[in-house]
DNA sequence: GCCGTTTTCGGCCCGACTGTTTTCAGTCG
């Protein structure tokens, strides 16, 4: 069981707890725990190392329910609260405009208690008189139904970015706004985001929203004040709007960046100082002095904390390591120097081998691998024969853009462990990435000892895509901390891939493999030259995870690199005698 | 239910917008 699905649970119990009544203070602790766990390690690996209990916010009773939820699949609280209350109740909160308070006079005065119950009491005008549900509370009701059947639940960050980025621009270009950028959960670099918030600073805000709720992308306006306005574009995927004045843009982004858990953290570190934090401001409560921040930093350094990077801003430790100095100082796309990980037209790339040259001297790149697949993927992988006709075309080419391009491979693993390609092919390649694309279904014991092995392969600089995740899949399944610790051993990089569709690892995994002292290769995976910029979602993840440039292959000179590669093909010290 | 630089009890983050209200409850992020 991942730790999405035991969140999931953490997080029913959480709001069946609140409609049943529960104080407050007590049903938020299963929210903050759920929180806690969505971006700790696998809780696997946890409960094997008795770590539970150290992550904020889950002591003695929640860990007790998460190890029974992992030993059972559920928890008898869960259970017992399901029996009471039953989880189509979730539909009916899930409709926007509908609160905990609504849901429990629905529930309790009309018997609603499915979607099915809500739109049958719409139909029939039965819920004219409820309480506080007037006649455009009820269209909203109306207008949240259909969202809820129409809406996808999370858009994955790869789509979500350039869309911001096009409403930026759009704001940018008919509104008096001065800095507009994007925060949230796009900022953080989660993989998949809920809504996009946009953050934007002017003296006439009431301008820039008149123009934002104008635009052709806006379905619905949700809501319209005087900072601030939502909306709603093709698909569900909801917009919100905050427009401030300039002086706070540093207390502005900060507070819409968050995560919800790194902002009450941080407040509550603030309250015990007498401050009170909000987007408008640092409060002196004894004083009555606000405080104003022009930048992040400037927050940071009012709590006596060195700044934290939006991508490390998760509730799991950034803030007491800010508070004593110990927080790294996460890679950035600047340091990069390479990328392994890249196709041509002699694979499946779109690209030919020229232009993909091109784009990554165009990056300002000293190196780059082009890493075309091996014959095991049937018709678009190389053969040893077309491998070697690629490598001489590579090194007619050399040296024309002023960058190096290193012979490599994606070669396949195969399901014994076994690659595609035998020593004396890997023996003429530059640096190897090896890759699981078969046999994804293995039982866990089989991909463990199948990615170890890979990983004992002398030739195998990095493995591919690890955990093989994707949109529409979960990733296959093996003891993480086994293979991690192999890689770690062996001299082996694990890649955290940029491609939208699979980054992979996760920064939540790949912290723990850093943690286990492993090396990274960040790579874009591009399948085209203008996909060589996905690498930026992998520094995304890797940032997430706590890695540094030390951690990072790419991030190293091509000496280094060398030196990597002929480490490990030498093999451990005295293993040659 | 969790937690501790006022530590084992007594606290627990902050604010905007909407719609239904005659001063605020509910929802959302």
């Amino acid at each position: 069981m991942t730790n999405a699905e035991i969140a999931r649970k953490l997080k029913e119990i959480r709001t069946l707890m609140e409609f049943a009544g529960e104080p407050f203070y007590k049903f938020m602790a299963y929210e903050r725990a759920a929180e806690t766990l969505e971006n700790a390690p696998p809780v696997a690996q946890l409960l094997a190392s008795d770590e539970l209990t150290k992550l904020p916010g889950i002591g003695k009773t929640i860990a007790g329910r998460i190890q029974e939820i992992v030993d059972t699949g559920t928890s008898a609280y869960l259970e017992e609260l399901s029996q009471k209350y039953p989880p189509t109740l979730f539909e009916v909160l899930g409709v926007s405009g509908i609160g905990m308070k609504t849901a429990q006079a629905l529930f309790h005065q009309q018997g609603i208690a499915s979607l099915a119950d809500l739109e049958a009491a719409v139909e029939a005008g039965s819920l004219v008189g409820v309480a506080r549900l007037g006649p455009k509370s009820l269209e909203n009701v109306k207008r949240g139904i259909l969202a809820y059947k129409g809406r996808q639940r999370r858009t994955p960050l790869g789509r979500a970015l350039p869309l911001a980025r096009e409403i930026i621009a759009y704001i940018q270009g008919g509104s008096p706004a001065q800095s507009v950028t994007y925060a949230g959960s796009l900022r953080r670099q989660e993989p998949s985001v809920g809504d996009i918030d946009i953050v934007c600073t002017s003296h006439q805000a009431d301008r820039v929203i008149a123009h934002f709720v104008a635009s052709e992308r806006a379905e619905a306006v949700l809501a319209e004040g005087s900072t601030k306005a939502s909306i709603w574009v093709a698909g569900g995927l909801q917009i919100d709007l905050r427009v401030l004045p300039e002086d706070v843009y540093g207390n502005l982004l900060q507070h819409f960046t968050g995560s919800r858990e790194h902002n009450i953290q941080l407040r509550e570190l603030a309250v015990r100082r007498d401050l009170r934090v909000s987007e408008n401001g640092i409060l002196n409560l004894a004083t009555g002095e606000n405080a104003t921040c022009r930048t992040e930093e400037e927050v940071y350094a009012a709590l006596d904390l060195s700044y934290i990077p939006p991508e490390m801003r998760l509730g799991v430790g950034e803030i007491e390591a800010a508070a004593n100095g110990t927080l790294p100082v996460p890679v950035a796309l600047s340091e990069l120097r390479g990328d392994f990980h890249m196709h041509t037209t002699a694979s499946d790339g779109v690209d030919t081998l020229e232009a993909m040259i091109a784009a990554a001297a165009a990056r300002g790149y000293e190196y780059h691998a082009i890493s075309d697949h091996s014959q095991g993927r049937g018709s678009f992988g190389l053969t040893p024969v077309r491998l070697r006709e690629q490598h001489a075309e590579i090194r007619a080419l050399s040296g024309r853009q002023g960058i190096k391009t290193l012979c490599s491979s994606e070669v396949d693993i195969r399901p014994d462990g076994s690659l595609d390609f035998d020593e004396s092919v890997l023996a003429e390649l530059d640096v190897v990435v090896a890759s699981v694309h078969s046999a994804t279904r293995q039982s866990r014991d089989e991909m463990t000892a199948r990615l170890i092995r890979a990983c004992e392969n002398p030739y195998v600089n990095v493995i591919g895509h690890p955990t093989g995740r994707s949109e529409s899949f979960h990733g296959y399944e093996f003891d993480f901390d086994a293979v991690f610790s192999a890689a770690a051993r062996t001299g082996t990089a694990l890649e955290i891939d940029g491609h939208p569709s699979h980054l992979d690892l996760l920064g939540s995994l790949a912290r723990r493999a850093k943690q286990l002292g492993c090396t990274f290769s960040l790579d874009s995976d591009a399948h085209a030259a203008g996909q060589l910029e996905h690498v930026s979602y992998a520094v995304g993840q890797a940032r997430r995870a706590w890695i540094e440039a030390a951690d990072v292959l790419n991030a190293r000179s091509l000496e280094g690199v060398r030196a990597f590669v002929a480490a490990k093909r030498r093999g451990p010290p005295g293993a040659q005698n």
